[in-house]
DNA sequence: TAGGCCATCTGGTCCT
DNA sequence: AGGACCAGATGGCCTA
């Protein structure tokens, strides 16, 4: 697997994420959810196996077959299914903590404040999609500011991703402004680097304007 | 109460 | 064969 830019090792997988249902064991689960295998499944149990066994085979030539081969009993074939079903649905779940883990180490590197509802899925990965690129046009403008300090940085050059229309970037702090729980002014105090202007200009070399972004 | 968000289960598909 | 990933379904919780 190729590595994972967000460094799957450093994702701190918790125990209780391990051990998630310390409450409900899995079985109480399933035995509440559980559907019996459909009717067709006895049909195919019986296709798959070899035709005579489902004709009726000679106990000679079953005892021969030895144990591995031997066709499971619809009571073992749903006992396994059952245990194989358990074992995706732990595996599905520890994945689905993990991924939930990653997202909580994504919003952690946000810049929101404490008391800001936490932030969604959708609108962490919108927000960090945004910051970045925010964080990315900073430093494009300080390279400028670098290499020639009178040098201007018009707006069309900063355009947005994506071809500069508002779609997809209409949404930077789309999250917390449509929640109404973080405006780009006060998140953007956590930014040393960035400076905000009200001004539609976007020729002030080191202040991106971030309501160009809007 | 409707709508949004979330966790979980589930079956299908692809890959090793 | 078994694991990873995905998307749909479902039910619970919360809030306007």
């Amino acid at each position: 697997m190729a590595p994972h830019p967000l460094g799957a090792p450093t994702v701190q997988v918790h125990q209780d994420t391990q051990q998630p249902f310390s409450g409900a064991s899995d079985n109480e689960v399933l035995s509440s959810k559980f559907t019996p295998p459909s009717p067709t499944l006895k049909l195919r149990d019986c296709s798959e196996a070899e035709a005579g066994d489902c004709r009726g085979t000679s106990r000679k030539l079953r005892a021969r077959r030895g144990g591995r081969n031997r066709p499971k009993s619809e009571l073992a074939l749903s006992k396994q299914r059952r245990s194989r079903r358990k074992k995706a649905n732990d595996r599905e779940r520890n994945r689905m903590h993990n991924l939930n883990s990653a997202l909580d180490a994504l919003r952690g590197v946000l810049p929101t404040f404490p008391d800001d509802a936490k932030l969604t899925k959708i609108e962490t990965l919108r927000f960090a999609h945004n910051y970045i690129w925010a964080l990315t046009q900073t430093l494009r403008i300080a390279d400028h500011s670098f290499y020639g300090p009178e040098t201007t940085v018009p707006c069309e050059e900063l355009g947005s991703p994506g071809g500069g229309s508002n779609g997809d970037w209409g949404s930077l702090y789309s999250p917390v402004s449509q929640a109404g729980s973080l405006s780009p002014t006060a998140s953007l105090e956590e930014f040393p680097g960035l400076q905000v202007s009200s001004s539609p200009s976007c020729l002030l070399p080191g202040a991106p304007v971030f309501s160009d972004f809007l």
